[in-house]
DNA sequence: CCGCATATGTAGCCATGGCTACAATTCGGT
DNA sequence: ACCGAATTGTAGCCATGGCTACATATGCGG
């Protein structure tokens, strides 16, 4: 039953294939998160002093109304990477900046793989906002390590 | 006001920037209708018969209930990329067909390319769900041109 | 210190993609 | 020919992330 015909190509077996599909619908829930606390982060920059960034900026940037940041910014606080007071704007918790730490260093060798493969820069740079989401750590850990034997291509 | 500040990192320009994310979100829309389109192609067989395979089936693969199934193959039709009858299972179109092609030779490369650069097989099978639909074709033709000068890795 | 522009927040709508529960249809086996 | 299991379809719920329209707060310039 499980394989009586065997299609044409590659179909894995029904068990990975759904596992594989699914974690990739599901890191979606995540991308948002991500997206908010790499774009706060870079906005707020390095400095200890980190400052609060409002609804407005962040939309901009975003391409969305700030209408929605201001929903988003609900959940970053209820999932803990962010805190943020009425008209006060939004400042990243220590989960918060770890996990930017993560995203922006991920978005990096992203961009760097590719350009090292060969993809023009403007691409590179518009693709790996998509792509960054879904690279898991070993599959990061393999592009640091090609990077590291191919300099700069 | 634009950039008062230039905060630390590589903050690109707003606009870009809401482009780049804008592109990634909108992505988005059609990350569902291609997985639908490659199961249903590779399910199928490239024979010219091509069967038409049934919500329950899709389900399984796809690790989501059958409802859900059957409310996205409405979709898939909607969009012209497959035709259903009840109780009759669902067929591509020719667009649907020809949507199937591209996706499944941009798998094929993705695959490819983050073995060739050193990705273990189980990683690259299952990030390349996630990662595909976020290569733009530039990035894709970057990535046949390296593959072409990079023997099997 | 007041008013107005701007930023922020709220309410309510829509589409999507999940789900469960229940109804209807097919179809193989007796 | 029919009965029951499996598949398919429908209804209705939920959360999410978009949006617009409207309401409220901030804070600067006069």
């Amino acid at each position: 039953m499980t394989a009586a015909r065997r299609p044409t190509p590659t179909v894995p077996d029904t068990v990975t294939q759904a596992a594989h599909l699914g974690r990739a619908r599901t890191a979606q829930t995540r991308v948002l998160l991500e997206d908010y606390v790499e774009l706060i982060a870079d906005l707020a920059g390095d400095a200890a002093d980190a400052p609060p960034i409002g609804p407005s900026t962040l939309a901009r940037h975003l391409g969305v109304s700030h209408a929605t940041v201001i929903k988003c910014i609900g959940r970053l606080s209820r999932e803990g990477l962010a805190t943020t007071l009425p008209y006060r704007g939004v400042t990243l918790t220590q989960a918060g900046l770890a996990l930017a730490d993560r995203v922006r260093r991920r978005h990096r060798i992203v961009v760097a793989l590719l350009r090292a493969v060969g993809v023009p820069e403007a691409e590179a740079a518009a693709d790996a906002e998509g792509i960054e989401h879904h690279v898991s750590d070993k599959t990061l850990a393999a592009f640091e390590r090609f990077l590291r034997h191919t300099p700069v291509g």
